[in-house]
DNA sequence: ACTCCTCCTTGAACAGCGTTTAATACTCTT
DNA sequence: AAGAGTATTAAACGCTGTTCAAGGAGGAGT
């Protein structure tokens, strides 16, 4: 672009020769991805707006990653890397928890991350550590074989099914706090009708109304938790009750 | 459509008047949308494919629906009717992990609605329809409270992570079967090292690599369910051991 | 029979997307 | 000083979701 100005005569009239970032790095474009994805969530992402965020073009970017595809994978993988593997010393139950929990704050922090999860295969450097922590846990617990392939796996599902459940409440009311007043009337007459079908589930939405999301997620995450450990705690007793 | 014919001159010249579907409706969109989403998953589904699928150009679309994200909530909507909120006429416990399954051989059957369900806030009529099941399954296992939404969406994060960890295994294995052999050599080489600095996750994926990924997928879930619902039996006794 | 009105559909356009490619500039080696 | 290789650009391709002026078609009113 500044090229134009440059083809003729003196030297100095070219001067400051774009001083363009010569090292561009994976690195440094997995961070700028990141950075996007986190402010601006799945959508804000696009190839080109890494680019101009790095002061390029977005055909550079595929000398370092073949597709966004590739490039989405290493922002999984980067963020996580911030998942504490704590090998705590107490008991594998508190370990276990502890790494859960640290998941899913992990999840929480990185919404998109949760999106590329369900649709991309991790087998990232740091997902790979994870699953060892965790296994070496399981295994200290007195889990064996395929049990113990089966335990990782539900507290990993508790994991990701309830952040997803989370960040869609979320979501909803953020959704249900951003349109206007004319809204409000069709909503209303829409629970009205909800309330009349299904009264169980009414009880419970009034309920739910004046409660604070963040507590009550955490609450509800802490619940499941426990209630998985304690079946876990059963079953590995069962079979080793050493 | 032969109606166009009829009216009036001599018919064939000004013939086949575009036999249009001049009834479009949304339910024959999306009944369009989810055929194009099962069929090519979530990338596939463009609203000029919709569009063409049904005769008609993508503009038409917008008269039924404000935005391609409405058209992907209505789908998701439409094959949470698939699920069965069996009425089990056994206890609370089998008749949840009836519903826990029929949930998960939905999501299984239609693997994009589960990148949906990341992403969108589910309020429509079906999963509050199912939502009342299962509430009231709980109630019937004496929870109430903030136990009862707790124990609800324990079971459904199970199921919703279940499926997840499935899908990407399945996508795993699927997209390393398409790449070319000259892919095996570095494959190997990362396993090798993956083997050397993870010796309990290499124990393990050692013992997976012979395994039918949908008897193991299921027998997961089955055992995490178990766990689930040991706890929950647990804390309902506990609660209110009628 | 004629007009009007509303419903529905079209076709073209807009801006943005991921990705490819030829050309180019810079740096390092020979 | 020439050449090889690395890193970047600009432009293009075909696709996407969405909007909008334009117009055809069916029914109602007179």
């Amino acid at each position: 672009m500044p090229s134009s100005e440059s083809s003729g005569g003196s030297v100095w009239l070219r001067p400051e020769r774009p001083p363009r970032d010569r090292q561009l790095t994976r690195e440094r474009i997995v961070d700028v991805a990141v950075a996007v994805l986190d402010a601006e969530g799945h959508r804000g992402l696009s190839m080109r707006r890494v680019a101009t965020e790095l002061g390029v073009t977005a055909g550079s970017l595929y000398w370092y990653v073949h597709t966004k595809d590739d490039l989405l994978e290493l922002a999984l993988d980067r963020v996580l890397a911030e998942v504490r593997a704590g090998a705590g010393t107490s008991g594998w139950r508190d370990g276990l928890a502890a790494l859960a929990r640290s998941n899913r704050a992990m999840l929480l922090r990185h919404r998109w991350a949760l999106s590329e999860l369900t649709v991309r295969p991790n087998l990232g450097p740091n997902a790979l550590t994870l699953a060892e922590a965790g296994l070496r846990l399981l295994e200290r617990a007195g889990f064996a074989g395929p049990d113990l392939d089966a335990a990782m796996a539900a507290v990993n599902d508790h994991v990701v099914g309830a952040v997803i459940a989370e960040v869609a409440w979320r979501d909803t009311l953020a959704r249900m706090g951003g349109t206007g007043s004319g809204w409000a009337e069709q909503a209303a007459e829409y629970l009205r009708q909800v309330a009349e079908r299904h009264p169980t589930l009414a009880g419970r939405m009034a309920a739910t109304g004046e409660i604070d999301v963040e507590r009550e997620s955490e609450r509800r995450f802490a619940f499941g938790l426990d209630c998985l450990l304690d079946g876990l705690a059963n079953r590995c007793a069962a079979s080793s009750p050493s």
